[in-house]
DNA sequence: GTAGGGTTAG
């Protein structure tokens, strides 16, 4: 009898584990009772005297457990036999075996499959209606899914937990936010609000749109709180550049008991990269080797971004080298890490490593990373080459992203005109990204023509980022056009643009002292200005020249010299020569570009105290020694 | 039977 069935289905690669039973049965006129087909094997039980249902029962029992073994085993094709065998016997339509062979099938991507026994259940009952939503979400196909989902609703369904949990999911996915409040105002009047799974996934839609506030207030509402929760909140503030929000919380959580996974431990090391805050993320290491979750390839990826953002590379390569498997972000992150400190070298080296050993396909990102690397290691030429064969070979689909870095490449060899026509020409609507990258090479080399052509697109297109004000400024102040810098700054006063507020940190221990420009916030800033003043007194005897023109305010140079003094990398910078070991190199960050003018003053504060300079600011890392940067003067 | 959080780049 079992080989019987196993011929009937074709399904000698799973028939080990489904447990038919081996007992000879009689031959039946009709099975099922209501089947139009006779011929079908019988099934493995004495039917002499079961009643119509037992027999139709056990039948069920069967295909259920076999249902089961194939969505397990992902064995599509013993799905379809399976189906085809239970439409003869009418069992297909009854609905309950319609949500098992959709998940089979969706789970396979056998998306027509899935439609063709949705479509055809008589009665779809949620069990079906979520898996088909969950299906078409999960493979990216959102409209489809979305679409489902107003269906489901006009037929009367009513959604469960698990539905809302998918909806509210999708609606994140497919960046739906307005969508996803209204199934929230749903959600509000089901009895489903306070469940974990719903409300873990309606934080994580508020978090995702930006509305961190709402995602917080959610999950404070949550009736109880587990990992994925916890984890959901934190990821948010770290994916929002909430970087010591999301490292607070994460600690408020750990002293009230939370126990957290390596899924934790990655958003956490995420945090922890953006603060560069090397001391916190040394401890995090150790915690998560001793968590025993360190082997899990996105903790893994992420400490790679850690030590590599925190200006460590060679604990990041050590991560790196030791990895058992590595997914397309490991090399990612280990290429972004040389681009980020200007090693063109080593990025060219570890492409061709990850092209060797054919393990991984490159993605859009290794693209991205690889090209910004070789514009951040002066290789404009080879960058350019780079770019031109990867847009012939195809493989990988080019982004605005990646038009950007070849304005910049473009840029930083100072063929501005070159790089215009590039915009032009270009198959994708230039943004405000390119038209910035290509004024940013205009200001540094001071091409006024192309920059005011730059900065107009730029303007029109996002007139409320206030730094592009700045930058537009700081190309009038190229020519000199002081008249026309005045008139910006009061545009911008008209349109109350406010520039982010520079900040800078630097990292003693464990502890962060920030500062902000121009702000006495600092418990120490009366030393650190006083500081400041000297080191500019000593800078200056050595050659150093105050750059007025990075001074944006209508004031005198007198002035305007004591708002350079201000800037918050310079402040950063006397803390850390006051109070830093000196042996080693004095390493600061900043949430913004470092100006023109702090960058000379590192430079020749390298020199004239024979520190080593790591200043990280927001694109990449200058490495300063001697009065020399690592990115050659262009950033 | 159907469900929630994650790592690179931007």
């Amino acid at each position: 009898m079992l080989r019987r069935i196993t011929q009937f289905f074709h399904l000698r690669n799973i028939r080990s584990f489904v447990n038919f039973s081996t007992h000879q049965s009689p031959k039946l006129d009709s099975f099922p009772p209501n089947s139009p087909n006779s011929n079908i094997a019988a099934p493995s039980f004495n039917l002499n005297h079961a009643s119509s249902q037992e027999i139709y029962d056990r039948r069920f029992m069967e295909y259920d457990a076999l249902l089961r073994e194939c969505v397990s085993r992902n064995h599509v094709k013993a799905g379809q036999t399976t189906q085809s065998h239970m439409i003869k016997t009418s069992y297909v339509l009854r609905g309950y075996f319609g949500g098992r062979l959709i998940v089979l099938y969706l789970k396979c991507a056998y998306f027509d499959d899935a439609q063709k026994v949705f479509d055809e259940m008589p009665h779809r009952n949620v069990v079906s209606w979520t898996a088909m939503i969950s299906g078409y979400n999960k493979s990216g196909f959102y409209n489809e899914a979305l679409h489902l989902v107003v269906e489901m609703l006009r037929s009367g369904t009513n959604p469960n937990e698990f539905t809302f949990t998918t909806v509210v999911n999708l609606c994140t996915s497919a960046s739906q936010f307005e969508c996803g409040r209204q199934i929230h105002s749903l959600i509000v009047k089901s009895p489903f609000e306070s469940h974990i799974y719903v409300g873990s996934s309606l934080l994580d839609l508020y978090a995702k749109s930006g509305k961190i506030h709402d995602a917080r207030l959610v999950f404070e509402g949550l009736p109880e709180r587990d990992v994925v929760s916890c984890t959901a909140i934190v990821s948010g503030y770290a994916q929002l550049g909430l970087d010591q929000e999301a490292l607070d919380l994460f600690c408020q959580l750990q002293r009230e008991g939370m126990t957290f996974n390596y899924v934790t431990y990655a958003c956490v090391l995420t945090a922890l990269s953006g603060l560069a805050a090397f001391e916190h993320g040394r401890q995090m290491h150790g915690r998560v080797l001793r968590s025993h979750q360190s082997f899990y390839i996105a903790v893994e990826n992420s400490l790679i971004d850690m030590y590599s953002k925190c200006g460590y590379l060679v604990y990041a390569r050590r991560i790196f080298d030791a990895m058992c498997e590595r997914s397309v972000i490991s090399w990612n992150a280990m290429l972004g890490g040389y681009g980020r400190h200007g090693d063109g070298e080593a990025v060219v080296d570890l492409y061709c490593q990850m092209k060797e050993e054919n393990k991984v396909k490159a993605d859009g990102t290794t693209l991205l990373t690889v090209l910004s690397g070789f514009s951040h290691g002066g290789m404009e030429r080879i960058g350019l080459q780079f770019f031109d064969e990867a847009a012939s070979a195809g493989g990988v689909n080019l982004g605005i992203e990646h038009y950007g870095c070849v304005v910049d490449l473009l840029g930083r060899a100072g063929q501005l005109e070159r790089a215009l026509q590039f915009v032009k020409e270009m198959p994708l609507e230039p943004n405000a990204a390119i038209w910035g990258s290509l004024l940013g090479a205009c200001r540094a080399h001071r091409d006024f023509r192309v920059g005011k052509i730059a900065a107009d697109h730029l303007l029109e297109i996002e007139p409320e980022n206030a730094g592009n004000y700045v930058m537009l400024c700081n190309v009038y102040a190229l020519d000199g056009r002081w008249h026309e810098v005045r008139k910006v700054r009061l545009l911008m006063k008209d349109k109350a643009v406010v520039k982010e507020p520079g900040k800078s940190w630097i990292a003693l221990g464990q502890t962060l002292h920030t500062f902000y420009a121009g702000s006495q916030s600092h418990p120490n800033s009366e030393e650190v200005l006083y500081k400041v003043g000297e080191m500019s007194d000593r800078v200056k005897a050595a050659g150093y020249t105050p750059d007025l023109s990075s001074v944006l305010h209508d004031v005198d140079d007198e002035q305007k010299g004591r708002a350079l003094l201000g800037h918050c990398e310079k402040l950063a910078l006397a803390f850390g020569m006051m109070n830093a070991c000196e042996a080693k190199p004095i390493r600061i960050m900043k949430n913004l570009r470092i100006c023109v003018d702090c960058h000379s003053f590192a430079k020749f504060v390298s020199q004239v105290y024979r520190r080593e300079l790591i200043i990280r600011d927001k694109s990449r890392f200058h490495h300063i020694v001697n009065g020399k940067c690592s990115c050659s003067d262009y950033w």
